[in-house]
DNA sequence: GTATGCTATTTCTAAATAAGAAACGAACGG
DNA sequence: CCGTTCGTTTCTTATTTAGAAATAGCATAC
């Protein structure tokens, strides 16, 4: 088997189909069983299952009851446990996060940057606002999402040039900056204001409002406000922004 | 290689050899190389950065910078969040044991039950309380933990036996039941009550109040209030009681 | 009670993969 | 410029895996 990428061989076949396994479980509505599972993934039933005793064994997926069900195991919270307390910046700005969601009353987003991407880390959901969809984990590109574009304008000169010869502008929405100099002219206005308007060009019909979470040229993340648009006037808008900023002074000077 | 509890072959070497690598990864103190982790697991180095490299690929370890540090992956945040909504009482008991935790300010937990042990779904923590050592995702034993006792005092009495056929009652700390007859009497209390007090049987110094949420019979899991025994007296105690009462029956009338 | 159909599990052997010693390369420091 | 330290690649043997086919388990129908 190659590795796509490097088109090398590639080490593990076994932990390959294991993921791919695993992905299916995830992704599925119900609890798949050992023929459903080989019904989706060109793997031999045999094989299947050999791989899910293991995985058993290992605690990545548990079996229910009479009927066979494959779950994945509760061991994941314990490493994603782990992976949140890397990013220390978490615990830190969680609580003013929060004040920011009862003030705005709407969804308080904290992400990542990793591998070129914005990864969303925490999302503080408001009662009353629209369910989003975005998920924890998720990821959403550097320059279509609010708090991407906060850290791509604080970004030097050459490493944005790198990052955009190493990514394609697709479309997401009718929105999304596709042009490398509307982004630049984009960016540059948003490193004069300090914060990024995102209006629907990463997911439609959702505004969202980023704030950059650097300091001494550390990039710890970012984190943003966001909200079906049809909601949100211009004087709310505004109160996005002036909150925002208060939230972001008062986590810059932890960090 | 073997399967120590069947004794059987197990396919998927390189899987276990992936899980202690990673297990290693999510146990150190800091990011290890990959010199690091070579001194500590006893796989030769060429096969661990051959892993490192397909599960780096896979998004389950990164590696960061020049000093070619491995983390485990965002890619468990994930999973972890797919975990969670398998277990929909999560999302549901949450708004509640928030109040339970502002009410009593004490450190609310939520646990399932997965393969005869209390795992722990959720753990609000209150600002002023001590940091306890439970983590996310944990197991706890059913007859040490005051959640796990609410689970088995509700358990059918051949359900009961079994689950005692199957464990032994080690002493956690000088105040575990360890007998069989003082556990089935203890339980016998906790069913009367309809909650568990738990004095330190799991853990050193920490106290701990469960409750059910067991509705028509199913098992959904349960929740606890604990706290460090030395600042719980007779009437803080009866606090978590009746506090936690009522935020039961407000749960338990949404299942 | 026993056929019937369905799914999970075991067996078996050619074919693919993995393991690790050794060699190599790159980066660093004196 | 040499020595040291890691990360990486190469290479060959020994081990592991894949999947067809057979089997077992378990319902439900006849």
């Amino acid at each position: 088997m190659k590795n796509p990428s490097t088109n090398q061989p590639l080490y593990g076949v076994v932990l390959l189909k294991a993921k791919t396994i695993m992905d299916f479980i995830s992704q599925a509505q119900f609890p798949p069983t050992l023929r459903e599972i080989s019904a989706h993934v060109s793997i031999s039933k045999p094989t299947i299952l050999k791989i899910l005793n293991t995985l058993e064994f290992c605690g990545f997926v548990r079996r229910e009851g009479t009927e066979k069900q494959y779950y994945l195991g509760t061991i994941f919270l314990e490493y994603a446990d782990k992976v949140s307390k890397t990013f220390s910046i978490k615990k830190l700005a969680h609580p003013y996060l929060a004040e920011l969601r009862d003030s705005t009353h709407e969804t308080v987003n904290l992400g990542v940057v990793e591998q070129n991407a914005m990864t969303l880390l925490e999302k503080l959901e408001s009662p009353n606002s629209v369910k989003l969809v975005s998920r924890i984990g998720g990821k959403m590109h550097m320059y279509s999402s609010a708090m991407g574009k906060t850290i791509l304008a604080n970004y030097s000169e050459k490493k944005l040039a790198d990052y955009l010869d190493n990514v394609s502008l697709q479309a997401l929405t009718p929105n999304t900056i596709t042009s490398k100099q509307d982004l630049y002219r984009n960016l540059e206005q948003v490193k004069k204001q300090g914060y990024a308007v995102e209006n629907a060009e990463n997911q439609l019909d959702i505004i969202c409002v980023g704030f950059p979470l650097i300091k001494s040229d550390r990039v710890y993340g970012a984190f943003s406000v966001s909200a079906p648009n049809y909601r949100v006037d211009q004087a709310k808008l505004q109160n996005f922004i002036t909150s925002g900023q208060t939230i972001q002074e008062k986590i810059l000077q932890l960090l």
